[in-house]
Order: C-alpha cells, then sequence, then structure tokens
DNA sequence: TAGAATGTTACACGGACTGCAACTTTGCAC
DNA sequence: GTGCAAAGTTGCAGTCCGTGTAACATTCTA
C-alpha cells in the first residue's frame, strides 16, 4: 500500500505522498541531519571544555551556549538536562548486531557470559564516539552527580533491556528479565568504577571482565 | 584530657565546658530532638499526601509548605531535595548492630550470604519507619525519576559501604571493595524492582531471597 | 535567669527548564 | 529556480528549585 504511493493517481497524490514520507527516514547524509549531528558535538565539546576549566556547578548553560553560539532555548532542544550534555546522552538505538545477537541467544548461549559480551560491545562502540566517551567518564568520575545521572539514564532503558531479554528468554523464562536487566546495570556500573579506580588506564573490555570475574568468584564462594 | 573537663579550675572552664558540651550528643528525648523529628515526619507525610493526589511534578515545594505549616527555607533545612522529602531519606547511621556484625566478617562468614542479611536488615527496619518508607516506595514505583534518585542516593553512600566491606576483608582483600558494594546496589536495586512488579505485596525479604537465587543460578548457570 | 547554641523565617537572588509564537532554513515537487 | 511544507532556531516571559544572609525565636544549660 504505502510503498507504491508514488504512483497513485495526482487526485489522492497529496495525503498518501505526505506519509509515506513521513514514513522513511531522512538519508543520514542530509544536510539537516549532518548539521543537527554537528550541533550535538558542538555542544558537547563546548560543555566538556568549559566544565573541565570551571568544574560542573560553575558552568551555567547560558555560558556554553555562549561558547558554542547557540541560543538556550535551542540546548534544551538537544539535551533534557545540562548533566545529559556532559554526558552526551542520546537517544539510545537498540538494534545493533551485538544486541540482536543476544535477543536471538547468542552468541555463545550462556546467559552471563552473553551478557559480558552484549555490554562490552556499547562500551568498545559508544553512540557518540570514544574520544568524546572518554572524556565525558573522565569528568563523570570527578563530578558525583554525573555518576548519578549515569545511572539514571541506563535506568530509564530498563524497559528496552527488559524486552531483549524477554525476547531471548521466549515465552516461559527460567529467568527474571527485570533481575538480568539490573545485573546489566550491575556490570555497566562496576566497571565504570573499577575503571576510575585504576585511574582510566586500560579498556573498557579488561574491567568488565575483571567484574564478572570477581562476580563469579562472589557467588561460588 | 577532655573527660574530666569539669574538676577544671573556673578560669578554664567557660571554653573546655563548651567543647565537652559539643562532644556530648543530646539525649534522645530532648524537646528539641522531638521537635525536628516530629518535623521532618510532617514534611514527609505532607509531601506524599499532596503526590498521592496530584502527582510529583504537579507539588511543588511551596505547597508542601504550605500543608506542614512552615516555610519553604525551612523544607530545605531538612531534605536536599524535593525527591528527598518524598523518598524520606535522612542522614545513614551505618553503626548499626547488622553492620557491625558484617564488618567482624558475621554471620554466616559467607560473603554474598552476609550481604544478603545486611541489606535485608534495612529493608526490615528502615530509619524512618515502615509505614512512610512503604508509602514512599509505592510512589516511587510510579514515578520514575524518584528510582533514579534513590539509585543515587545509595551512591552516594558508596564510600560508606566500601569501607564496611574493606574492614571485613582485612589488608589484602582478595574480593575488591568496590565490586562487592555494587554487588550491595544490584541486591537493593533489583528487589525493589521485583518487589514492585509483584504489585508490592509481601515482604521485603522474601524478594530479596529471590532475587539472590536468581543471582545464583544466573552465575552457575 | 542570662547567655550560648540551635532553629526558623523572610527576602533577594541565580539558574535550570518550559511553552509559545515569530522567524529562518532545508527538503522536495514541479 | 520557484513555491510550499516540514523541521529547526530564537527571544521572551514565566515557573520553580535551591542558596546565602541576617534578623528573630526557641531550647538548653550553668
Amino acid at each position: 500500500m504505502i510503498s507504491n504511493a508514488k504512483s497513485d493517481a495526482p487526485a489522492a497524490q497529496s495525503d498518501l505522498q505526505q506519509l509515506a514520507d513521513a514514513l522513511t527516514p531522512a538519508p543520514d547524509g542530509g544536510l539537516r541531519e549532518r548539521k543537527k549531528r554537528a550541533r550535538r558535538e558542538a555542544l558537547i565539546d563546548a560543555t566538556h571544555r568549559l566544565v573541565e576549566e570551571h568544574g560542573l556547578d560553575a558552568v551555567t548553560v547560558e555560558a556554553i551556549c555562549a561558547e558554542a553560539g547557540v541560543s538556550t532555548r535551542t540546548f534544551f532542544n538537544y539535551f533534557e538536562t545540562k548533566d545529559d550534555a556532559v554526558l552526551g546522552h542520546v537517544p539510545w538505538p537498540l538494534d545493533t548486531e551485538a544486541a540482536v545477537a543476544f535477543a536471538a541467544g547468542g552468541p555463545s548461549g550462556h546467559l552471563l557470559s552473553d551478557l559480558e559480551t552484549l555490554v562490552g560491545s556499547f562500551l568498545q562502540d559508544p553512540p557518540v564516539g570514544r574520544e568524546r566517551f572518554n572524556r565525558a567518564f573522565e569528568i563523570a568520575a570527578r563530578e558525583p552527580r554525573l555518576l548519578a545521572r549515569h545511572l539514571a539514564w541506563f535506568e530509564q532503558h530498563k524497559g528496552q533491556i527488559v524486552a531483549l531479554v524477554e525476547q531471548r528468554l521466549g515465552e516461559e523464562p527460567e529467568r527474571s528479565p527485570l533481575v538480568v536487566a539490573a545485573l546489566a546495570l550491575f556490570l555497566t556500573h562496576a566497571t565504570f568504577m573499577h575503571w576510575d579506580e585504576s585511574g582510566g588506564a586500560g579498556d573498557g573490555g579488561d574491567h568488565l571482565a575483571f567484574v564478572v570475574a570477581e562476580l563469579r568468584a562472589l557467588v561460588t564462594d
């Protein structure tokens, strides 16, 4: 129906055409999309620069916007809160390769191991670019408020994670999807803390592996 | 020195006396202490009443204060944020019997089991009274923001938990105190979520036991 | 009962965040 | 390229949260 809307009679064209357009996401290379991404990154960078220099509480949204050459109103079109700009929080696309593989029951078939893989893939390939991610991480380690906001952000996506787990476990799950989702939060959080404790050195995957090993040791006593 | 300050010569009395007084916590039954507690509980109750009726975002601090008969400035002498009043967040006394027992290596000697005991004791005997705790919990289940704030509050006490774990594990810990602290957060959080999922019914300890059982099953596969 | 300690209050203020109504820019069809 | 619709930006007015300060009130204690 919608897919051949373009070949409809001119009389009915307008409405159907609009609908079809609305359902067709703009191509990634559109000027609009590129400008949007550029602005978001400019805002994140400006925030990082200022916070790095003056500290989180001394930096106002107004100052960030002046630095980035944008009105404060626009700032809040991009980020829900000031803290989100520091953390580079961004709508989370959950249809990555890793997520699909996890939902399908892979890659190893062991729930905990695959959860580790899933979290690891997120740490390896964050949605805002590695450098920005690392800088956000360094700042967050110094500002307790941001750690909390990060947890809150994760909590917001609980529903999506639960859905992923439910999909994997099927109709009659032996494990509680909620607990698995909470475990994913634990893995992420503990990894961040351990990473921080070691001075931000090394690879995220290594710290994650450490946390999982600790968890196994703790449980099996 | 300080313990016999009262028998000092009159000339030096004033200063030392003041110091001694400052170090002697007021008896629990002082009028001041009772009023303070009463006010805090009145504020929490007023907040609960209004939020229950109008929802978190529609309730202003001003309204809460009018309801409780207190100035808004005083409100912020009791709670850091509006959300804290809903949750009944309160300075956390960590020198409970259970905490001391945990730090000493008890009661069972198994780290995970004892962590369960510790978290359980907190759930059984919250610092604001059972009814208020339950009401806060019901509201939090409906308002995502509060769940996040609750995580943030827990995060604030990470240091204290880590200290407790370090005390238990001694000089050369085989386990990472940070990871254990994160695990405590996980247990608390997952318990809350599972409690909520079951409609708020039952005992907190039962839900906690469920979560621990799930965790064991997940890890041992 | 006086004086120290503690708590409450009004007031003024900074800053986060929102709704709205112009205005500008981009995408698209012809 | 012209015109029109969709999307994005901006200024502005306004709400509310949270803080510093200094005067005032209450409680405690010697």
